[in-house]
DNA sequence: TCAATAGTTCAATATAATTGAACTATTGAA
DNA sequence: TTCAATAGTTCAATTATATTGAACTATTGA
């Protein structure tokens, strides 16, 4: 049984929100989950086919360990849901102002 | 003679800005040059003297390369300037919106 | 039971960060 | 005008991180 580590909302910090949101492809996969306002899984969530999954879970475990997505296994797939909450209590505001910029 | 290049506002991408913004030493160097809003040398932007002036200078350059800083040589020393204007005609209000969860 | 699905982990390679040493350019003093 | 000091850059080597294919785990549904 795989186990999914997340930090506490105290424990977000703003350099691993930035370097998790620097990337291109892990800042699509934030805002494509955004927009749906819904639990995703990892192929859902990322708008880009031409990718190896092993990258995919890369990008998807910088993501849950800075934070950003809480993610949780329902039968074959993941369901990985934004922290929005708990990263507006942390850096409120930040987030929508990151977001604003994307594609 | 040592040119440093400065991409024009325009080509300032959001993956650079937060990338750059993204290290520790890089948003200390920033947001210490706000505080002051003027020009100041490496060494004197940079609060961590037990680092290697390589590594300072690379710092500076990726901070120059995203479009954050602008540097110019005067007499021995380098003058960087925070690029608030470009940064915020870009990306308006994104910079202010980060630092100010910058210690 | 077994194939299909969804994702993780591992080992290898490719790319980026860090550093000491050698270099350039400018100043200021002898 | 020579020469040491200052401020930073560039280079080559090491270290760390990212990317990928292949093998693995776990769950579902036929």
């Amino acid at each position: 049984m795989v186990q999914f580590v997340h930090p506490s909302t105290e424990d977000i910090t703003l350099s691993g929100v930035l370097g998790a949101l620097a990337d291109p492809m892990r800042l699509r996969i934030v805002s494509s989950m955004i927009k749906k306002n819904d639990c995703m899984s990892c192929s859902e969530a990322a708008p880009c086919p031409n990718m190896a999954k092993s990258t995919l879970s890369h990008h998807f475990r910088i993501l849950r360990e800075a934070g950003i997505i809480r993610t949780g296994k329902v039968g074959v797939e993941n369901r990985n849901v934004l922290r929005s909450e708990d990263i507006n209590k942390r850096f409120p505001g930040l987030l929508d102002e990151i977001l604003k910029f994307a594609d």
